[in-house]
DNA sequence: CCTCCATATTGACATATGTCGATCTGAGGT
DNA sequence: ACCTCAGATCGACATATGTCAATATGGAGG
């Protein structure tokens, strides 16, 4: 995934998703809040990153370390690595080096903006 | 998006959905499950298609006719017509005839199933 | 400083995806 | 029958994406 960075720090992406779900008779959703909750959701929409929140989700603490991924998963270390590091990207994930290792932890409320984002 | 058609009638993603977010300590993600549900969040992990979503959710009856489409979304109608195909594989809508017009309509159960997969 | 080990990055590749113009299909209306 | 219009499909194209081998990076420990 070519990585133009989802602007997480901000509310931005926060406020595009409400105005795309924002219930009753709003206005349909603008190209450009729709492009950011797209970009969000094409983070989350991969077998391989569904499989790496589910481990991470499994795991005590809801954080793991690179090392234990490429077994599990079945694919080599540096797809393992591109993966995270969208995941990173997209905000759903932090890193974070403890010596030579680097863990991994889930950030729930931005998976609960995913799922905002295909409320009705 | 090649159109592996996602089964639909039958339970088998919605099983998948519940077996990848089965809360608490579950087994991790199986690969067959998340490939399932990957195929689920791709049809909805794209800017054009949000932007139908949420045009068909503020409709009327939650329907809407393709020819009313390409206009607001600014796009040739060939590229709405492989849009629309991909939402309705995807369960997400459903196609409708009538005279010379093809109508759609949302299937909200599908969306919340897609909103479901991203349990924590 | 040098080596080892875990990650990250690069380069190359095949495949998937989004887009449009041109064409086919199907339902009405004359 | 014919014509017309809406929608679907086809073909071509550029770009995006997932994958891995090879290599670079960066910390820990001798």
């Amino acid at each position: 995934m070519t990585i133009a960075p989802v602007p997480d720090g901000r509310a931005e992406l926060a406020q595009a998703v409400e105005r795309c779900c924002a219930t009753e008779g709003s206005s349909p959703v603008m190209r450009a809040d729709a492009e950011l909750v797209a970009r969000l959701l094409k983070a989350v929409a991969d077998p391989v990153r569904l499989q790496i929140l589910g481990i991470v989700r499994c795991s005590p603490g809801m954080e793991v370390c690179a090392c234990d991924l490429p077994a599990p998963l079945g694919i080599a270390q540096p797809t393992v690595s591109h993966h995270l590091k969208i995941l990173v990207e997209a905000g759903l994930l932090t890193r974070e080096r403890r010596g030579q290792w680097a863990w991994f932890t889930l950030v729930p409320d931005r998976l609960s903006l995913a799922r905002r984002a295909l409320e009705v």
